[in-house]
DNA sequence: TGTACATCAGTGAACGCGCGTTCACTGATGTAC
DNA sequence: TGTACATCAGTGAACGCGCGTTCACTGATGTAC
């Protein structure tokens, strides 16, 4: 029954199997991180990635279907360790107020950490071939803060919701550019979702 | 004293000032808009610009030095607009939050008489050469909303405005996607701004 | 253990394409005398 | 009024370039018998 010799499919390629198969898509994902961070979205080009990660441009077309699918993955994968980050920070955390800001402050950490996110955050909402999914990514996020902001008893939760994390990802981006944390950003940050009791004037 | 032949300068072409002149700018410029509207940034080559405002392609250069300068050509018209729309709308009103409010929903307004808005808006921050000018025309909104927060004694205010121009910025691309105004969110973003005297829970 | 073959990742030359930009030129309009 | 010329906007063919993608091929590793 094996050992048929006949019917070579074509074999659309999928993702890597082997060990080194799989090193070596990590690779160049990571270099796409690195040519991400030094030269932002527009300088992605599949020549600079292979250039960046060693291999042959043949390569890269061995891991992904093509330069939108690249991108696709390279900001799933950020999103994903993002998203973990801050589940592990809110876990055992009540909806409302404190987790809401815990999970924001975690996810500013977390940007801070990869210089690229830039890129991946802001420029990529751009590039027409892969904004669906990108946008799919960032409702998730909106779909986490909702509940927190419903059980704080805040009216049209769910529009607020995405921009509170339109104003989360302008937080992360200044804080991006002064390359540390800044309080004042997080103070306002905290101050626009928290009710605020103190009387004006 | 007039009457030279010699000593043509090779003359770097400026601004044009002939009337014909004049519209044939304008003429590119709403081409860009138009081509924005339909393809995005992306689609905002040289090429597709003169296509459709039926000039040469060497025309596009008597009038901007370079793509990029075209780009920011089309943002600084579009910001100046928006600009005196909002002026106009906050005129007379005191510093504080119904005079933000104002300006926001002025902001909004504008963002849906324009649907290239997106383009100008978001996908324009990633275009590297052109990224200065943007950043400057936003950090003037900022500056604009910022007296108003002040007013309504926000600490942290300078932070905050740039926050709070995020957050309406999403707005504007979530009515954007709607075609219309969206009350909810209109609401939502009063909501952010005005101190929230209601208690929770 | 040896042999034949299937399976996979990796290679790099070659492709066509659309891009931004240049430039020598045309032709209309304005102006000096 | 006529003529000579300067000034400007506009033209489009031509350029070089880097891009994304393809494909016939290589070579290493795994597996069946």
């Amino acid at each position: 029954m094996a050992r048929k010799k006949e019917l070579r499919r074509p074999a659309a390629r999928r993702t890597a199997v082997t060990p080194a198969g799989l090193r070596t898509r990590a690779a160049l994902l990571d270099a796409g991180m690195a040519v991400a961070e030094r030269d932002g979205l527009a300088g992605l080009s599949v020549n600079t990635v292979v250039a960046h990660a060693k291999v042959a441009k043949g390569t890269f077309y061995v891991h992904f279907a093509d330069r939108a699918a690249f991108l696709d993955a390279l900001h799933a994968r950020f999103y994903e360790n993002v998203g973990e980050t801050i589940a592990a920070a809110v876990r055992d955390l009540p909806l409302g107020a404190e987790r809401l800001a815990r999970g924001m402050e975690a996810y500013l950490d977390a940007c801070l950490a990869h210089r690229a996110v830039k890129a991946l955050l802001l420029e990529m909402r751009s590039e027409a071939h892969v904004t669906a999914a990108i946008e799919a990514r960032t409702l998730l996020f909106a779909k986490l803060v909702e509940p927190n902001l419903a059980a704080m008893r805040w009216p049209d939760a769910e529009v607020a919701a995405r921009l509170v994390v339109a104003m989360t990802s302008e937080a992360a981006l200044l804080e991006l550019d002064a390359r540390k944390r800044r309080p004042a950003v997080r103070r306002a940050l905290r101050q626009l979702i928290e009710q605020q009791r103190t009387a004006a004037r």
